[in-house]
DNA sequence: CACCAGGCAAGTA
DNA sequence: TACTTGCATGGT
């Protein structure tokens, strides 16, 4: 695009919105966890998931890898994909015991890249979900890309309908400070204009903060 | 009833 | 490489 939209759409949405606090949890290893429960799963299904493992006190990295895939899947079972969802999960924390000697802050705290591969290495982890953890829980310089990133930012005209997460998430970078902070809120606005004005079955943003921009 | 939700990997050609 | 399909609950 001709100019850099990117930080004045930004602050349109943050005027319209305010800042949403992402991402909602308690601890790292929680943020995790939601990270891998909420692909393609709305979040209050993934806040139920949450809460059965925290009433059975179970939000410890040594609790959890000690569980089998049919036990953590029973806890789970509210976000969807509970099966598959609980072989992800273990996944995650095997590779955070065997390369990151059991500490979560270990990866986090990892240079960037390093941590990207290994995350993007575990079956089930795939790219936003390894961004959506660099950067809510480990405070990285990246920026999340989604479903609704693609969305919001196609319908607009603002990318193409084909570009790649890869190519999405370089413009974004490319069009803005180099800020955590900025990356964690924008991200999180981007969801929240979508949710109440960019949903599948509304192709026109009538009232939307993004309406001038179409 | 249909459709959607803060994806990802495996299968097919 | 480029589609297609399976995974699954809960809200609208």
């Amino acid at each position: 695009m001709a100019e850099n939209r990117f930080l004045e759409i930004y602050n349109s949405l943050l005027d319209y919105f305010g800042p949403q606090n992402w991402w909602p949890s308690d601890s790292s290893l929680e943020m995790i966890v939601g990270a891998v429960l909420t692909q393609n799963t709305n979040w209050q299904n993934v806040k139920k998931a949450i809460e059965n493992l925290k009433k059975a006190g179970l939000l410890e990295l040594e609790l959890l890898v000690a569980l089998t895939p049919e036990e953590l899947a029973n806890y789970i079972r509210p976000a969807g994909y509970y099966n598959l969802k609980a072989k992800r999960l273990l996944n995650l924390l095997h590779m955070i015991v065997n390369e990151y000697e059991w500490s979560l802050n270990n990866l986090l705290e990892d240079e960037l890249e390093n941590g990207r591969q290994k995350l993007l290495q575990v079956n089930g982890i795939g790219e936003e979900t390894a961004d959506s953890i660099l950067l809510y829980a480990g405070g990285h310089k990246v920026f999340v890309v989604d479903a609704y990133t693609h969305r919001v930012f196609s319908r607009h005209n603002l990318l193409a309908e084909e570009t790649s997460y890869q190519e999405i998430q370089e413009q974004f970078m490319a069009n803005l400070p180099a800020d955590a902070a900025l990356f964690n809120e924008y991200h999180a606005l981007i969801v929240k204009v979508a949710k109440e004005f960019c949903r599948k079955k509304e192709p026109l943003c009538q009232h939307c903060p993004l309406q001038k921009y179409l």
